[in-house]
DNA sequence: ATAGGGTTAG
């Protein structure tokens, strides 16, 4: 007996041949009255359902029959039948049965009682099976041999397989299935240089009778493709050809595979063109070729002539053309492809699913990701076993889709009823990205840190530092951004490097650090347009318009497409620095320069521009001239600038215009009411403030958070929570007392109240920002600048006394609003006015 | 035995 030496210390244990057969769903009985007839005709209903029970009266002893080995073939028949089926855990639990009633199972049983566990992947149930084999000699049969190879693999213990395989080798029995189903296993475990090697050692081996074959092809190609090895797969394919197994459909398909994994979709294209055979899966090969390397025009003429040809599509074919339309984020084309393919018939699976998941994600179709997440349910409640890797992938895609829809409570509930040793990579990432980009950012990096423990074993990856760099961004949490970069250099994310770095240039960037932001991209060794238009964005944001306009101009030296994005980029830049006639250059020649037409949004940078510089009739005027309607986003910009400029009259018609479009929010009435404040019209101030309330309108409170040693501390307006804050208090008290004697008036208009002047300087000291800047000053060390963000558009009143107090403390104050940067220093600001 | 999927930034 050949005991592998894997199997060996096993074998001496009594349990060998425990069997862990849980399911007593199936039952197949035999009567002393079962004759071959009768025990076909179990057999045909079998085949109509696997599960009916198979009631026959009272146990059956081989001995008292005349049909022995016909009844050891039915039991094979029947075990076969059920692994056709693809029910293994019925083919297992007949061959437990058949064992019990003593049964000797023959070579014509294991093969499939091995592919059953095998696709099961019950590796201690294939072992105790081996060892049977073992006990009842037949583990010299070729077929049960290429039984246990493919099992093993299946199970992915490929050490155990290419043991088997090269014993079965030695001993001269092995065949053609041996190699190949040696090869499956290495393809099943992505080891596609095994697969090469396993081929070239194939060929060269010394055998009269072993020439690969179709099957050998099959296994050996997609590994060109995955390699994307192309010679390699051209010279399979001439081998094909002299073989002439280049007819069969299976190789055309793979070679049609190869070439397109290769993204070489013209020879691609000529095989599947020259193919005399071809089928779904030929046209699905190439269409999903085309999708993948952004061809998807082509692949959606594919599509079409599929339909025309009247092709049966199946679900691969609509999980295609679903997907290309989910990853360039057309969510409306995929529910409506998504709904032609249920009418069509066709069932969705998993892949589907996922798909149209992420389409209602991109559009934030909440309604229809919950019909999905219904229709997920009831797949998953009718299917048989479900699947355990699938059903993490459609979990995170419901989670993604939630968090998506801003249904960050729904997310989590999702995310807390998953066992946390089913939870992989993805399933922390959407929901860390959920709640950076579409809840509270905080949460993202709490969850991200949690992660980081060990006892939940799963490593972030390039996508989930991206997203806890997001959630850093959002916070300008230096520090936090900082330490992940610190994590990114030791791990080395090198494949993905260009994405990480674009977010960390944008962490730094909006942690107020530009200079670190430039930093990382000039140390990068591959840049694409994002990684310039977030370096644009950064100098923008702090009102370096030169620097900006420098790297642009760099970028076009360098040949980057310079495309929509970057003109927004170039504009907000030269608007956050008044550099206004290099912006209407630029917007005048955008154009006929580079072909890019502006959009809406190029408007609205413009109106901007020349708003903040005061030139309000020139801005109406552009807009009274837009190709397209003008957008909420035109007129807010319009409203900003008649604040500054004060200009009411301007003001009433843009704010009539955002109620017009419906989307007027809590800062258009907060801008309104300010303006009227300012003009001392206080009617209309008490007018807008009604108006609020009865729309149910609320101003959304002002919040500011400043960064300390260790964590980052959050103020609200007039907050007194905090456990230093009667310090606090004390200190703004004294400074505003100190900048008064310097000439600081308190500009009253800032208060939403219509009281005396006295009261509103009290009110206004309770403005965020400034206990922020408070406590900052309290806690820092001299020297060091404070950083502050706030959730709106820093107070002008604000604004004035930071500057005043700049003079006489020994800090930089950086803030960052909605808006932009602020470094003030030594009484004046980098915004100088624009803000 | 061949075809298909989710997480990222301006």
């Amino acid at each position: 007996m050949l005991v592998p030496s894997f199997l060996a210390p096993k074998l001496s244990n009594s349990t060998l041949l425990h069997f862990p057969f849980k399911s007593t769903s199936v039952f197949a009985f035999f009567s002393s009255s079962t004759t071959p007839s009768s025990f076909t005709h179990l057999l045909k209903q079998c085949k109509s359902c696997i599960k009916a029970k198979l009631v026959v009266a009272g146990a059956f002893s081989p001995s008292a029959t005349t049909w022995l080995s016909q009844v050891v073939f039915y039991w094979n028949n029947l075990i076969k039948r059920s692994v056709i089926l693809r029910c293994n855990g019925s083919a297992l639990v007949l061959f437990r049965e058949m064992l019990r009633l003593d049964w000797n199972p023959d070579g014509y049983t294991y093969p499939y009682v091995l592919k059953a566990c095998g696709e099961l992947r019950y590796l201690f149930c294939g072992e105790s099976v081996h060892g049977m084999i073992l006990v009842s000699g037949l583990e010299s049969n070729v077929f049960v041999c290429n039984g246990l190879i493919s099992m093993y693999g299946k199970c992915g213990v490929l050490g155990y397989a290419r043991q088997m395989f090269d014993e079965t080798v030695v001993r001269g029995i092995g065949d053609v299935v041996t190699w190949n189903s040696m090869a499956a296993g290495y393809v099943q475990k992505d080891e596609y240089k095994k697969v090469l090697e396993l081929f070239d050692s194939m060929v060269s081996f010394n055998c009269f009778e072993l020439r690969p074959d179709a099957v050998s092809l099959v296994n050996v190609l997609p590994a060109c493709g995955c390699l994307g090895d192309w010679r390699r797969g051209k010279q399979l394919q001439g081998y094909a050809i002299r073989r002439c197994l280049h007819e069969d459909v299976f190789v055309g398909n793979a070679i049609v595979d190869m070439y397109a994994k290769c993204t070489r979709l013209d020879d691609a294209n000529k095989v599947f063109g020259l193919m005399e055979v071809k089928d779904v899966v030929s046209w699905n090969a190439l269409v999903t070729g085309y999708s993948q390397i952004g061809r998807f025009d082509e692949a959606l003429g594919l599509f079409e002539r599929m339909r025309e040809e009247e092709i049966e599509l199946n679900v691969v074919t609509w999980s295609a053309v679903i997907s290309g339309y989910a990853q360039r984020d057309l969510g409306y084309e995929v529910l409506n492809i998504f709904k032609e393919m249920m009418l069509s018939g066709a069932e969705p699976n998993v892949i589907t699913l996922v798909s149209v998941l992420s389409g209602c994600a991109s559009i934030g179709a909440l309604r229809q990701g919950k019909e999905t997440h219904c229709y997920a349910i009831k797949r998953m409640l009718s299917l048989e076993g479900s699947n355990a890797e699938e059903d993490i992938m459609v979990l995170n895609a419901l989670i993604d889709m939630y968090a998506k829809c801003k249904e960050m409570k729904i997310a989590q509930a999702m995310f807390d009823v998953i066992d946390w040793r089913d939870r992989n990579v993805v399933t922390w990432t959407v929901m860390i990205g959920g709640y950076a980009q579409h809840g509270d950012a905080n949460d993202a990096l709490e969850l991200f840190s949690a992660m980081l423990k060990d006892e939940y074993s799963v490593i972030p990856n390039a996508y989930t530092i991206a997203c806890a760099l997001v959630a850093c961004s959002r916070l300008s949490s230096l520090r936090i951004g900082r330490q992940i970069h610190a994590y990114v250099l030791r791990q080395g994310y090198e494949p993905t490097m260009v994405f990480v770095a674009n977010c960390l240039i944008d962490m730094y960037a909006k942690s107020g650090d530009v200079d670190a932001a430039r930093l990382v991209f000039d140390n990068m060794r591959q840049r694409n347009t994002v990684s310039w238009t977030s370096l644009m964005t950064g100098y923008g944001m702090h009102g370096r318009g030169e620097e900006a306009l420098q790297v642009f101009n760099m970028m076009r030296g360098a040949g980057l497409p310079i495309d929509g994005v970057t003109f927004l980029v170039v504009l907000y830049a030269c608007s956050h620095s008044g550099m206004v006639d290099q912006g209407m250059n630029y917007f005048k020649n955008m154009k006929g320069d580079f072909g890019v037409v502006p959009a809406a949004e190029h408007y609205a940078c413009v109106i901007d521009i020349l708003g903040r510089a005061g030139r309000l009739n020139e801005a109406m005027k552009l807009i009274e001239d837009m190709p397209m309607e003008p957008t909420s986003v035109v007129w807010v910009a319009l409203l900003s600038a008649c604040r500054v400029h004060k200009n009411v009259d301007l003001a009433e018609h843009a704010a009539a215009k955002l109620t017009e479009l419906e989307s007027e929010n809590d800062g258009t009435y907060t801008l309104l009411s300010n303006i009227y404040a300012n003009a001392k019209r206080w009617k209309d101030v008490a007018r807008v403030r009604s108006l609020m309330k009865h729309s149910g309108i609320r101003k959304r409170p002002g919040c500011s958070w400043v960064q300390g040693k260790k964590e980052t501390v959050t103020f609200f307006v007039g907050d007194r929570s905090h456990p230093m804050s009667e310090k606090i208090y004390d200190l703004i008290e004294d400074l505003i007392h100190r900048i008064k004697a310097m000439g600081y008036i308190p500009e009253t208009s800032f208060a939403l109240h219509d009281v005396d002047d006295e009261e509103k300087g009290d009110l206004l000291i309770e403005h965020s920002e400034k206990l922020a800047l408070a406590y900052g000053i309290l806690t820092t060390t001299p020297g060091v600048p404070i950083r502050i963000t706030k959730n709106l558009r820093v107070c002008g009143d604000c604004h004035t006394a930071m500057t005043y107090m700049s003079k006489i403390i020994e800090h930089e104050i950086i803030v960052r609003d909605s808006s932009r940067f602020h470094h003030i220093k030594n009484g004046s600001c980098s915004c100088r006015g624009f803000w």
